[in-house]
DNA sequence: CGTTGCGTTGATGCTTGTCAACGAACGTGG
DNA sequence: CCACGTTCGTTGACAAGCATCAACGCAACG
């Protein structure tokens, strides 16, 4: 996908005021009054990135709707996601001076963006909000080391059964699950082939471990196989959710 | 590895002393005075442990002498290496309320202990020390991210390059390597199994493009080359390096 | 001087990647 | 409204890269 460069708005747009509010699902992720202060909102269409590669860190970010991911190319054109971004989700946190990850919408998007400098200053000034930031940084730091064990060491139906997981532990009901991303988005984020990815589900299916409605709508039918099949020990935990 | 849970003195030892002082080999790396107050000398017998995973996080970390590694286990034995630790690195930031990476001296180490709520609390009430911990944090995570790259989408050779390039780019020389740690350590740390690492390396003496003296010593004879096969863009910065 | 741990090398096979074909959904323009 | 191209997901056949299993040499050590 080419992406490109766009910010449609820097000033708030009416109808995502509301979105601002801590988000229904989660009462305890809305950001310390000395961030949201500095917050602008800004809209990103599919397909654009908020930021590349190289680009200068001037910005943290926050999602306030639909979904993106944070990418890094090879020369050759590999892609590896580093993270998917949800609702709730910070993003930009991982550059001191210049980004190494590029950050794309694969949505259309809200994001709120906070300038970095004075958000610094903000946090020198606020215990509460420097024990947020800390907050954050260490959750994006657990969520990296968890996946590496993923990418370093889990074979392809456990990778695809904890990407399930993780993607249920935010859901209402725990186990309906939208895939706001491709296939290939998806193999990106596991390190797999988008055809892998396919088979993967497919062969979950036929055991009836998950159903699927249609390629973007599935319903994890057995969460606890799932979870022996990642074999991992603790619940998976969403990039930079604070 | 059988590790064990010990410290060996939580004072200082007379002999490492000295080590306490910046890096001969890096000016930069010291730690505001705000936070090297708070630290107490400890020595890791190789193979014991800083912390295991599920260990409440009450310190952070940072290494005087030897080299360590944080990892993590799967059920069945699987394991992934977070990070190498050398001499200057600070680790043991990952975590919010307990660890979910262990930590384990590969060789006799030397550590500083710094109390985690009171680093904290010093940092609420220290710009510089503050700026400090953020650049740590970012760096650890602009690390991580670079290791997803290499686990998901590098070939073998590419992630032994790339492994032999981060180690080099912290000696003297920029080509002498020493390494520290296993064929098992360095397979777990990459995503690959010893065999495959021994058989890479081989390969890379081979074409000349490394020398190795013992398994333990090698020499970069070509960097150039060795960095096009990583086919990456930017320098390897080593984890937690302030 | 046997034992143990580690590194190397070889033979073999499995998991996953690669290449290809096909169908469904979608948007566009005649 | 329908032909058309495009994108995406699925499935199959095949190949390759790396893991697995195994044997061997060497150095350290009791």
């Amino acid at each position: 996908m080419q992406t490109q460069h766009a910010f449609s708005a820097s000033r708030p747009a009416p109808g995502f005021i509301p979105a601002l509010a801590p988000h229904p699902d989660d009462g305890t992720d809305d950001a310390p009054a000395g961030l949201t202060a500095l917050g602008a909102v800004a809209t990103l269409r599919r397909g654009t990135a908020a930021y590349r590669e190289g680009d200068l860190a001037s910005h943290w970010y926050r999602v306030v709707s639909g979904t993106g991911c944070t990418s890094k190319l090879l020369p050759d054109g590999r892609r590896q996601i580093g993270a998917f971004l949800h609702a709730g989700d910070f993003f930009g946190f991982e550059a001191l001076q210049e980004h190494g990850f590029a950050a794309e919408a694969l949505t259309d998007m809200v994001v709120i963006r906070y300038p970095r400098q004075r958000a610094e200053s903000a946090g020198d000034a606020d215990p509460t909000l420097n024990a947020f930031l800390r907050e954050i940084a260490c959750r994006s730091l657990t969520c990296a080391y968890e996946r590496l064990l993923t990418l370093g060491r889990r074979t392809a139906t456990e990778r695809v059964a904890s990407f399930l997981l993780e993607l249920a532990s935010t859901a209402p009901d725990g186990r309906t699950v939208s895939l706001a991303m491709s296939r290939s988005d998806i193999g990106d984020y596991l390190g797999l082939t988008l055809e892998t990815v396919s088979r993967t589900l497919a062969a979950l299916k036929h055991d009836d471990l998950i159903d699927m409605a249609g390629p973007h709508s599935l319903v994890l039918l057995d969460r606890p196989a799932l979870e022996e099949m990642t074999e991992g020990d603790e619940p998976a935990v969403r990039f930079g959710r604070a």
